[in-house]
DNA sequence: ACAATATGTCAGAAAAACTTACATGAATTT
DNA sequence: AAATTCATGTAAGTTTTTCTGACATATTGT
């Protein structure tokens, strides 16, 4: 609980990042776009990306994979968020909305042989 | 013993590193042509900064500061690296070598207050 | 079949980084 | 004192990287 502070820092560009997490730039743009994450700028306005930045990419990706589109994962977020807060976990999410989101899960993940870890990227290299 | 291979990842743009250390992109450069330092190259040529050029760097900087010139520190890294290679360490500098460095060293130390630590670039925030 | 999603691709503009060359003040050598 | 060396500044022109915005498209959901 001390130098979590280094791990929030912007300091990788958008080439690196696109190395660690095995995403394309396009990619990587749209779900900043869908606010799913929130990259510093440079003044030039260039994006400066953090490893929380590249947890949360890495996650993203891990979650597509599995099937949650955008939506679900913006929930999934939300929910971590505040229950990371700790504040009793509020209901941001109704039950229908959470049902459907882990039927979809439940369909793909059958679907797809759950083919799960990412590899081809450099995600092995940080952490 | 382990997972140090991290830190010599070659993940900073300059412009990070400017940053990092508080130098200037010419006396990066400077470094690396004399030899300090050897960062990556992107495909396009540009330069990439691993967390261990980082340390060299700061190093520079402070040797620098002290009064010690290139070649100076040059030679301190070459004792640092066959001593640190633990093959017992080679006399890779003469002893009058060492002394003249030493003098040169204690001569501006004791002229400038030593004002050492570095300030104003953002190395605290690493590590 | 139609609409929505997630991503690819292209084009033009802007930002960042590169190399090379010349300038310069401080320190050192001759 | 003049010349030289050292470490760094600065300018110009070029190349690389990133940006935004638009349009294309395959896959999935209704």
């Amino acid at each position: 609980m001390e130098k979590q502070w280094r791990r929030s820092m912007p300091l990788l560009s958008m080439n690196i990042v696109m190395q660690l997490t095995g995403l394309t730039a396009r990619q990587i743009r749209y779900y900043e776009e869908q606010e799913l994450i929130e990259p510093a700028r440079t003044e030039g306005k260039q994006r400066m990306f953090s490893l929380d930045d590249i947890d949360v990419l890495l996650e993203i990706k891990d979650l597509l994979k599995t099937g949650v589109n955008i939506a679900g994962i913006k929930q999934i977020f939300e929910m971590k968020n505040s229950s990371a807060a700790s504040k009793a976990v509020k209901r941001v999410i109704t039950d229908t909305e959470l049902r459907a989101i882990v039927k979809e899960e439940m369909q793909l993940a059958h679907r797809q042989q759950r083919a799960s870890l990412r590899q081809g990227d450099l995600s092995r290299f940080y952490r």
